[in-house]
Formats: C-alpha cells, structure tokens, sequence
DNA sequence: TCCTCACATGATTATTTGTTCATATATTCA
DNA sequence: TGAATATATGAACAAATAATCATGTGAGGA
C-alpha cells in the first residue's frame, strides 16, 4: 500500500522501465547508451548536472556555485543541450538551463544507492 | 497490487533507492559517481557488461560473442573487476565472470527507459 | 551609437583512454 | 616434464576529451 505511493514518488516512468527488455537490446541501442552515460561519467558535467536536479540555473550561477570558467561551463552546457539533457530559456542577457526531464534523477538515485550499498559492505 | 509486485520484481533495492537524498550529494560521491558512470560509457564495456546480465561467461565466450580480442577483453575486464563491478569465479584454466549486483541491471533499464521515452517524442 | 555584460564558440594543448602487440602466468593433458 | 590452452598484463600508440585562451555575438543601458 505505502510501497505503491512510494514507488511511483520517486521512481518516475516506471511503466516505460516496465517495458524494457534487456535481452532485445540491439547494438545499436547500447552504442546510444553508451554515449549517454558518457555525459554522466565526468565530474564537471556530473556536478552541473547535480545543481539543476532541484532548479534552474543560469550559466553564471553554475559558474559561482561549482567555482568554474564561464567558458568551461558553456562548453558542457553544450554537449548536454546538443544530447538534450537539458534545456533553456533565455531571458534578457541571462540564459537559464534546466533538466529536459526527469530520467535523468531517476538514473543517478539508482547509481547512488549502488555506491551506498556498496559502503555499507 | 500488481504494482507493487512489477516494482519489487524489476526495480531491486529500491529501499535504498529511498533513502537517498541527492540534496545531500557530496563532491566525493559525485567523483565515485562519475567514475560509475565512466564504466558504462565505453561501448565496448558495456556490451560486456550487458552480456553478463542474464549469465556469468567466460572471457573466451566474451570474445566469441562480441567478437573481440582476448587482450581487449581481459583489459576491460580488469577494470570493471577494480571498481567492484563484476566478479570472477575460476574452473580450470576458464575464468568465468559475473556481475556483482542487480544495480547494474536497474541502472541500465532506467537509461533505457529514457532513451525509448526520447524516441517516442 | 557605444559600451558593458552574459553567454557561445573556435583553436590549441595537455591528459586520458581504448586498442594492439608482445609476453608472462597458470592449468591441463600427454 | 613439456606442449597447448586460457587468461593476465606491460608497453606503446593513436584517438578522444577536458580545460583554457582568445574572440565572437547579441541584448540592454547610458
């Protein structure tokens, strides 16, 4: 009963995860995930990441915040706008990112309690 | 009902899925995620890794089946064997390897949930 | 119109990474 | 013991990548 509200919380899209059937996975398919998790797998664009989880942000933002060049931010910002993890809004001067969706939460909690569980072995 | 017995059957470990605040992320824990996620951003690994899913292989089976060099494989093996993420069990000369833990799987599924949602659009 | 601010982008460089080749180790079998 | 097989590993190299520097673009204010 708890467990239902629970699961549909906080684990999103659960119906499309239902779906996927690892066996039918195609070359094709593991060469897109790949580059997918290669977004991920670097800490800068890891950390950006991290900061849109609960909000938007302009590029100057995350540049105090994560203490980064504002180039350097621009250039990951990039590769995820051109992978359309995130996406924006401009606004006067200021240009402000945000996630595309909610996966991408999704994948890092599931990643995390790998590393925690890990721990506590 | 059958929610929550989907949930348990494909989502394991979702107790510590729940305990995970990502408010609460460290810049260390995000070095360890990057790193995770590095791990699965190589093709290569991760049709080795996807291979190991439903059964543990030995490194000759690995070469055969994603016809690739031995030395090619045992390299990404060795990595994947450091970060904890599968494990070996040897029987004569075969050395047959497994994955770790059923994170990998969820974490999979939930990339690929994304991806197919992505195409649906 | 000119200046400033916020952001984007091209070029360059240092570093990391994936693959290959050559060789080492360890087990089985004759 | 010696040969054959399965796997591991070190060195070398090419390709990919992240960060930096310099510069470009475009909006807003004086």
């Amino acid at each position: 009963m708890k467990d239902e509200f629970i699961c549909e919380e906080n684990c999103p899209h659960m119906a499309t995860v239902q779906k996927v059937k690892l066996e039918d996975m195609t070359r094709s398919s593991q060469k897109q995930l790949a580059e997918m998790f290669k977004l991920f797998s670097d800490e800068t664009r890891l950390r950006i990441i991290c900061s849109l989880l609960n909000t938007e942000l302009c590029v100057c933002d995350l540049c105090a915040l994560l203490e980064l060049t504002q180039s350097n931010v621009s250039h990951q910002l990039q590769l995820l706008r051109n992978s359309k993890l995130v996406k924006y809004r401009k606004e006067g001067k200021q240009v402000y990112y945000s996630l595309e969706d909610e996966h991408v939460e999704s994948i890092i909690k599931m990643a995390l309690a790998h590393i925690l569980e890990e721990k506590m072995k």
